[in-house]
DNA sequence: CGCAGTAGTTAGTGACCGTTAACGTCCGAC
DNA sequence: GTCGGACGTTAACGGTCACTAACTACTGCG
């Protein structure tokens, strides 16, 4: 949990911007003089930070891929160390840790599951990739949890489960969310309990 | 529950095409030319059955969300009228109700969420209206059966239960999926998990 | 037959958009 | 001081794309 208190630099503003539009109108939807526009440059000076729009979709995704997958992991070694280390603990932070990253990273979110196609067949091999990694380390978690539950079928949970946990940016469409601390229970709480009922054979 | 037996018009053979092929790739991601040549025309000979590429997405959305409300209605009038008809029971109507449409139409499913700011302003306001009351049927329904969770709770609830049974596209990529009765039916005991973890406060 | 309406075709047009080119400006280092 | 690189700018190019125009083929009907 490190905190960043230096000014963002402008290739990240950039990214952010350009995440904030991509997940607004779809990749396609936004021209780069927006982009440019959101930063308060125009156009083709994005060049100087980025090879192209492409490149800017790329290193979002990666990233958020990425950073998914080392939160799961640091998770499951945080708990391996433990000694106490009960397999609820562990899924109930692997919970947390993805309600976190949903709550705070809307766009990016969003992008996550949706503009995937748009990448070159490198780039999206690589998030494929990290992506199946992440679903692994929850079905496993899972299965050490309900050890009755069929492989099959605690994949499918995990994915319907990511499915839920994401609906945030279906939310609060136009104030802000009323309370993120409350938010974060009732997700937890459905998550919890749906993995419970997947269990109840 | 209507079967036709009589072939698809052309109009609705392109609207089919249209779905998959927005699904895929995105609305702004497919050329006229590539839904023609989905359905054996090419390009402007769209234009015959269509004023333009955004009157089949419009379309496409708004009989979506007129065909989910009216199933969620029509299921609600059902269990008014029958004489036993429990919380739970219309409850259990609705879900699966809406895991028949999710399995059966994945790609106006994933339409759904996902191009719906690509109409234009009234059609947009149309398809909210719509996508609105559905969810408002689902709300009375759940504070019905769980009188105890507040409201706003109890619409974030359903929120992310239609993101957790919106989550079949994500699950079966290469073949058929494996088993349609098993996944609905894990599906469905997931989201009664969900709605009963939530209100337990 | 003649005719009208339906459903296509190909060719073209104007707009948009990602990208490149050529040029300017500020600023720190030697 | 001036030199060089980081960072922008505007102008232009080439391709793509939705849409239109003009024309053709089939089909049922009097």
């Amino acid at each position: 949990m490190t905190t960043r208190t230096d000014a963002p630099t402008r290739r990240e503003q950039i990214l952010k911007e350009a995440a904030r539009l991509f997940a607004e109108r779809g990749f396609h939807g936004v021209g780069v003089d927006e982009i440019g526009a959101a930063v308060g440059i125009s156009g083709p000076g994005l060049y100087r930070h980025f090879p192209g729009k492409d490149a800017m979709l790329a290193e979002l995704l990666v990233g958020i891929s990425e950073r998914l997958l080392a939160g799961g992991q640091l998770r499951v070694s945080e708990d391996a160390a433990c000694a106490d280390g009960s397999p609820q603990a562990l899924l109930d932070a692997l919970i947390e840790g993805h309600i976190d990253f949903a709550l705070d990273d809307r766009p990016l979110i969003t992008l996550h599951d949706r503009e995937l196609d748009r990448l070159r067949d490198a780039d999206r091999k690589r998030v494929r990739q990290l992506q199946r990694q992440y679903v692994e380390v929850w079905v496993e978690v899972v299965r050490e949890m309900y050890p009755e539950l069929p492989e099959h079928e605690a994949r499918a949970a995990v994915h319907a489960v990511f499915g839920l946990l994401n609906s945030t940016p279906h939310l609060g469409r136009p104030g802000a969310q009323p309370d993120r601390a409350g938010t974060a229970a009732l997700l937890h709480r459905l998550a919890r309990g749906a993995f419970e009922a997947a269990a109840r054979a």
